[in-house]
DNA sequence: CTGTATCCGTCGCGATACTG
DNA sequence: CAGTATCGCGACGGATACAG
């Protein structure tokens, strides 16, 4: 049965995992999923800390997760207003993964950026050189 | 001194470790250097089997990984042309990582799913009704 | 404070054609 | 086989203004 995900397997196009995987590794939520595993946050606390979000980008990516059950909000309905947004079982699995992700930028950037010296030293006429 | 980023933060956003989060987090990175865990494979091996991908992106994607010190192009200076691209020590490392990312959503789609239906449900006046 | 609505420029990326 | 070059559209996302 070609509908049987059971098996399922990002290195098909058209496998639904691979649409998961593209909300959960979206640039946003790299960010604001491991930062709500920390515990519940607001809106005005989300934009401070996730450095250059806009308002637009945190309430779209907050809406999405919230939509496929990784985040929860928590509407106080009082005025004025306070909302919380925290992490659901489901999400709180998840942080764990990206987490490691982004501890993985943070201890290998400084090899990258040598790499891309070494890169485009070798070949100054060719790709990207870094300055103008 | 603000530019030791000895203590780098994903969550800064002019932090260098940012931009290595979003090169190793994008869309064909996520699928091509774990497929690279399992050995060197070829340019056409890499287009029939990450589903979705194009050529251009394929190139471009692996150029970018191979100029961050992730992937290694090997060319064997033949005819006709073969060329291998396999991961350095440092891509190897980072596959382990993105591998646990691509195994979480081929885990957990079915969830995301269901949340979703249940999402859009709840409220058949707004949101983004999933038929058109 | 917590959003939503609209405008609009940028550019990611697919399609196509060509090269060594 | 393994790419490069170019065109063009569609979306991604920032800026701004408005609202409960």
């Amino acid at each position: 049965m070609e509908n049987d995900h059971s098996n399922a397997s990002v290195y098909s196009a058209s496998c639904p995992s691979r649409a998961a995987l593209e909300l959960v590794s979206s640039k946003w939520s790299l960010l604001i999923v491991p930062f709500l595993a920390a515990g519940p946050a607001r809106n005005s606390e989300l934009l401070r800390r996730i450095g250059g979000v806009s308002q637009k980008m945190l309430t779209q990516t907050l809406r999405e997760l919230q939509r496929n059950g990784l985040v929860e909000r928590i509407d106080y309905q009082t005025v004025p207003p306070h909302v919380e947004y925290r992490l659901s079982p489901l999400g709180h699995s998840l942080s764990q993964t990206l987490a490691v992700v982004d501890r993985w930028a943070e201890t290998h950037h400084a090899d990258l950026t040598q790499a891309q010296q070494r890169f485009d030293a070798a070949d100054g006429h060719a790709g990207h050189p870094g300055g103008k």
